[in-house]
DNA sequence: TAATCGGGTTGACGTGGATCAAACGCGGGG
DNA sequence: CCCCGCGTTTGATCCACGTCAACCCGATTA
């Protein structure tokens, strides 16, 4: 894809939005700010994003402005490298926040790319690190989400580095789960956004991999797949199968 | 080892110190700071701990009240899993800070310890995000700081899902080779503080693939290894090799 | 209704790294 | 000086996953 494309790919509408009526308020940013406090952060997050599917948030290289909080839609990160070989690094749903890889170096260092229709706040960065001096609450909230990233990274580095296919995939179906939940969603039933070569990359494995263990979870009862349709049906199985020491 | 084991090692020594004449502050926390800020960081970094190799600096499920600096030293960060696999998470050497996963949860989730004797400055948190609040410089220092761990652990991802064991080993060696020069040292010639093992965990291998691929590197005349001892004879072939798509 | 297309599944086979096992070499203690 | 122990090296074998290839299926278009 040309630089060209990117550009045009950036075009997006802007709309007024508010924290403080936002039903994602309890997940992401204001998470236990005052009312007037609220009012404050209303003033900084100044414009909404939509994107279409496959539409970049940002690119790496792009100047780093904003971090960008998902107000609904289903995004992915990747990273790649010379030769083109790429890694998705997360994926980030409803109340998540997007672009934090940007501060170190006053540029992104992945792309952000919907994975369906979606819509996220723009939060300019240095709006944020001045309400944050002026607000203890959010300036340490601020700090966890950024710790719970680190924390988040290392789970996904125990996980390539450690367990093999199916452990991997459980882990990730399991997170999902529990993600979907915390969002009021089924966690035994969902519909994935990804593909399975995008899974693969996430969890470093072959799209066939990836695949098969799928039909593998199938024939043992653990789920049902219909293409992305997901359903859990044995939870337990897929813990006590990601514990498992390797035979 | 027993917990009893675990607070008797967690015994330390506390020195006085001043980040203001502190040979690393042009690496550390303090980077840019004025004179002035300069003294108040100083009344906040009260302690520093002394620790000898194999000690724990903390451990999982301790609270968090503190992150360090590495003033002088080297440490590990690593996480388990119950059935006891653990996976290396990081090294840190002096100037890097250690604790950053604690923020999320006010508990720490990984270990970090100590590989050599070392010391650490401790920076209690809640006094660094309230002096963050008065100096702009700090504050967005340390969140460039923090954004830089992000994006360091997305090159760990990208090293665990796409590369294979040769090029993770050159990826990790020109990384060490080059944080030595930051700090000063020959990017040539270096003493691992690590094991076989510790860097086969780290980089998702056995030691056995480790100490090959060391074999291989002398051989090919790439490094010379004694023991511990590594000298890079050939920091161009490394490069290549890391970015050369698989056969 | 057929043709096309992209993602997904499945099978056969190859291989990089894990596993198992043995030996090496350095450093410390008797 | 020899002995012991631990980290490391090296070799032989195994196997989980990658690779390659065929096919399937539902959606889209002609």
């Amino acid at each position: 894809m040309s630089t060209k494309d990117a550009t045009v790919r950036l075009a997006f509408e802007v709309v007024k939005t508010a924290c403080s009526n936002c039903n994602l308020r309890e997940l992401c940013l204001p998470i236990g700010l005052e009312a007037d406090e609220l009012r404050k952060l209303d003033e900084l997050v100044s414009t909404r994003r939509r994107l279409k599917r496959g539409d970049y948030l940002y690119r790496v290289g792009q100047e780093f402005e904003s971090i960008y909080a998902v107000r609904s839609g289903f995004f992915k990160t990747d990273v790649l490298i010379e030769d083109g070989r790429d890694q998705v690094t997360g994926f980030q749903m409803t109340g998540e926040l997007l672009g934090l890889d940007g501060i170190s170096s006053e540029v992104h260092t992945c792309n952000a790319i919907a994975l369906e229709d979606s819509e996220v706040c723009a939060i300019p960065f240095s709006h944020l690190e001045g309400l944050s001096r002026q607000i203890h609450t959010l300036q340490h909230h601020f700090h966890q989400v950024m710790s719970r990233e680190i924390v988040r990274d290392h789970g996904v580095m125990m996980l390539l580095g450690t367990m093999r296919a199916e452990e991997r995939l459980a882990a990730f179906l399991l997170n999902l789960s529990q993600r979907f939940k915390a969002r009021g969603y089924s966690p035994a039933e969902f519909n994935l956004r990804m593909s399975r070569d995008e899974i693969g990359s996430y969890l470093g494995l072959k799209l066939e991999t990836v695949s098969r263990a799928f039909s593998r979870f199938q024939d043992e009862g653990l789920l049902s797949v219909h293409q992305r349709k997901i359903r859990i049906l044995n939870t337990a199985g897929l813990k006590k199968l990601m514990s498992h020491q390797r035979v």
